[in-house]
DNA sequence: GTGGACCTTCCCATCATGGGAAGGTCAAGG
DNA sequence: CCTTGACCTTCCCATGATGGGAAGGTCCAC
């Protein structure tokens, strides 16, 4: 097991921490890790790699299923890059989106702070505002941009082929 | 029970669902709603206000325990402006940061995205940035701005009284 | 009196992460 | 050899806000 290591100081050298790098095996997205006779997880440098791979995609906002596709196309040799193109770019879609409705929140409150004088008294136009009587309205819907890129970035690896 | 309204009729008339009424319930953010002899929930004019309230709260991007808080100020009659306000300023202040994380990742996606030819050759910078060996991380911290600064925009309602 | 729309509670899933308990393993020092 | 402490294992639970769905009771209009 010389150049192997045990999975706290694999945490330790990635930034991905043990339990991270357990759940990670459970679901799939790294292949369980050869034990010692004990059970104990052990991991080479090619394991290394790859958890510091997951931790950038992770600091960059990406989902576990994304991350699952860049490590397939990472280990696909022949792959387009505009397959990985396809997946960054879904990303910043999502990421951007996100951004817009923040910043449509953050706006919206920082007006009304801006209205309002901040003293001892109790007339509070951001409250005033939470209570008004708005019209019904209908509800909120969200989210799933990404499986259909991913869908788009699967494509083009495969016609790629 | 005339003026009342079941559950599904306030969610409509709301825009919060029945499902997350009930949990507000139970979470202790509303108060018990009266019920019928069959165990069915009444809604009359004023709970359908406080529900507009959080829908608007949340819609801003208010956590739970915030919500609360400001369902607590907008009951006090003789609540000081500047308590609110805190709580608003607190508010922005996460959703700013939260915007800037974003902002960052976005960045050094696009940045990477446009480094990358995208067409149907292997060689990608994306991913060659990916699985870089970066220097050995500090791992990441976060949250609890809001802690602290609900308990200011608190300091703030006390000494006003 | 029946059908369908509605209500109730309870359980489970999300997504990525951490906390902690109970118990086994390993290496160093006495 | 034995203890100690650091480490590993699995298992369960919690987060926040939300939805899905099952099993069963209720209401109302026809």
């Amino acid at each position: 097991m010389s150049g192997t290591v045990t999975i706290g100081e694999a945490a330790r050298r990635t930034g991905v921490s043990a339990k991270m790098i357990r759940w990670y095996e459970e679901t799939g997205l790294l292949p369980p890790a050869p034990r010692s006779e004990a059970g104990y997880r052990h991991y080479g440098p090619a394991d290394l790699h790859a958890l510091r791979f997951i931790r950038r995609a992770r600091d960059l906002g990406f989902g576990v299923e994304a991350i699952g596709e860049l490590l397939a196309l990472w280990h696909d040799r022949a792959r387009p890059s505009a397959a990985v193109k396809a997946l960054a770019l879904a990303q910043v879609g999502e990421l951007r989106q996100r951004i817009a409705e923040l910043e449509g929140m953050a706006r919206s409150l920082e007006h009304l702070a801006r209205t309002c004088c901040g003293d001892g008294r109790p007339d509070c136009p951001i409250l005033d505002d939470l209570a008004a009587e708005a019209a019904p309205p209908p509800a909120r819907r969200r989210r799933r941009l990404a499986d259909e890129t991913g869908r788009i970035a699967r494509d083009i690896a495969r016609k790629a082929r």
